[in-house]
DNA sequence: CATTTATGCTAGACACAGTCTAAATGTTGG
DNA sequence: CCAACATTTAGACTGTGTCTAGCATAAATG
């Protein structure tokens, strides 16, 4: 499957171009939901989002929403990130790269450097493939004493 | 906070002097979890311990298998993965190390390489500290076309 | 147009891991 | 023996996420 490079922030006039070109036909819902996930670089959970669409006046239902995520993670639009043991994110930066996650705050940050690297993986059980690579560094806050 | 080096397998016998050396008073439900998880280098779900426990005829609550695993966390005993979004995995292997994570089977791998290194992490955010490192490579069948 | 068909949306029920609470039980030291 | 504390328990509860069955909409067909 073709993927798209799609770099946020995306306008939200150019929403419609954006899932068509990742053969998504368009609903109101899904430009809704595509605008809020790209209108910057950002890790939002499937409840933010709910809640955003909330307050922008757009009652879409739970399962519309998980649906929609899911079908623009198997589209390559977001990034599905499984973090904590509760809940996902969905990284509007699809590019690979890694990230800090804030254990206090519950809070994802984009890795700062490029050039880290991972060295010498070792060879994959046979009849599989690499999907991709979580590395995520938890952070804690410094204890002050 | 001391750490011992608990290498599984760990006798039965033994577990009493493992959990008093990691500061953990002896309970039967506690000796019978450690001895679970610490009959050898392997990952179980927390309902995968109750359901053991069940087998041994041994009925301890929910509560209390949780409280147990968060207390052998706490005490390094063992190590909490989370890789899914749905469950934690507890490592009886505390030894840093990386997984492979089948995607079909839901299964924990791990990682058959000591030499596998991270190179050029970037400066941590202020005010916080690494609490650890995740590393997990998410595997597929591979696609027999 | 009218009719079928496919697609998408919805509310609400459900599943599941994990947490919390309040009461019961067990343990320990004086 | 009693008081204080530690531990366990059942079950209610929470929060994500999935599933289902019906409704709405749009596109294709005659």
């Amino acid at each position: 499957m073709k993927t798209f490079n799609v770099i946020p922030p995306v306008a939200k006039s150019d929403i419609p171009n954006v899932l068509l070109g990742a053969g998504i036909s368009i609903t109101p819902q899904r430009v809704e939901i595509a605008s809020i996930l790209l209108s910057k670089i950002q890790h939002l959970s499937a409840d933010h989002i709910r809640k955003t669409l909330k307050n922008n006046n757009m009652a879409v239902s739970k399962a519309t929403v998980y649906n929609t995520l899911g079908l623009f993670v198997a589209r390559g639009i977001v990034r599905e990130l499984i973090v904590d043991g509760v809940c996902s994110f969905y990284d509007s930066n699809t590019k690979a790269h890694h990230h800090f996650y804030d254990t206090d705050k519950s809070e994802l940050i984009d890795f700062p450097s490029d050039d880290t690297q991972i060295q010498n993986l070792p060879e994959l059980p046979p009849g599989t493939e690499m999907d991709r690579v979580d590395l995520v560094i938890r952070l804690r806050r410094q204890e002050c004493n």
